[in-house]
DNA sequence: AATTTTATGTCAGCCTTGTTGACTTTCCAA
DNA sequence: TTGGAAAGTCAACAAGGCTGACATAAAATT
């Protein structure tokens, strides 16, 4: 299938809405697959999937501030303060004064940050581990081309400006 | 690179923590681009993502049950008949006594229904059809195998059970 | 026929996580 | 030095999850 080339040589892609429609709703399924598992630790902690992102996101950042955290989560800042607060509060996260501007804070994991970080991104991975396991190399290749395709620009700059030098 | 092959002949995949990440970080951010459109539209007549995705799924299932919808949809009867009613009292669903069985609504899209569905439905595969356009056949077939082995099992049948007898 | 189970709907109340608006503190630049 | 921009905080509200309790009607079982 989908044997015939355009002009350029490419191979065109015919889908069908119905095609199309399927794609969507193995996103929606997949998506709770995902979360699933994190979910459940986060709920005996008493947590939500807003730790969860901030979490992930200041670990993978460390000293990040405040305002760089809110254009990759894409919320307000009163909603992300009110999360934020909570895991300060409880430990998770150190919030340091700016060294060059006194306004910005350096957010960064404490130990324990560090370990529930751990916790939820060991599930998650190991979710995700298996998943790759059972489709393959060239599946996943795929998966995340189309996946990157997918994001809006900005998403899609905030997804490559994090990615480190390795790899 | 993924050269080496197990006991099976099979290749193994030696992914490291690290590119395991960036597949969990790719979900998050391709999720928000894939209800972005969507969500602009709800917000114009009032509506949230629930409502979409009770207005996607019936359209998908026509005369399907609550009991149904509230399995596929994995949330409470009462968070799902809170978003039910509002749709049904706005005119866009129509929920008929079962005939078989008369404890059962039938929940089917009237016309106007039809009409924000299929607004919404196109916005999402126009994003979706863009995606797989830049990443090719063969990451479309990729990524479609490894979001279904994603999928929490229970999940997985609901999402094979949606699709028809055509291809 | 009487009882139990099932499907659905509803009310009340709670939680998380989004939102806007108003405010303070800090910094920087005109 | 002063006015505006930026960072953060507080208050209040809304959407949409949740649980629990209860009502009704129909079906299934005894």
């Amino acid at each position: 299938m989908n044997e015939r080339r355009g002009p350029g040589g490419q191979p065109l892609l015919f889908l069908t809405d119905e095609q199309l429609r399927r794609g969507i709703e193995a996103m929606f399924f997949a998506y709770r697959g995902f979360t699933a598992d994190p979910d459940r630790i986060l709920q005996k902690h008493g947590y939500g999937r807003a730790h969860h992102r901030a979490l992930h996101f200041i670990r993978r950042s460390p000293d990040t501030t405040v305002n760089n955290l809110l254009s990759i989560l894409g919320v307000t800042k009163q909603s992300l303060n009110r999360v934020l607060r909570t895991l300060i509060e409880d430990g998770l996260v150190e919030a340091k004064v700016g060294t060059r501007d006194k306004r910005e804070r350096n957010l960064a994991l404490t130990d324990k940050g560090v370990e529930l970080e751990r916790e939820l991104a060991d599930v998650q991975r190991e979710r995700m581990r298996l998943a790759y396991r059972d489709a393959g190399p060239d599946a996943v290749q795929g998966f995340r081309t189309v996946l990157e395709a997918m994001m809006d620009p900005d998403m899609r700059r905030h997804f490559n400006r994090l990615m480190g030098p390795e790899e």
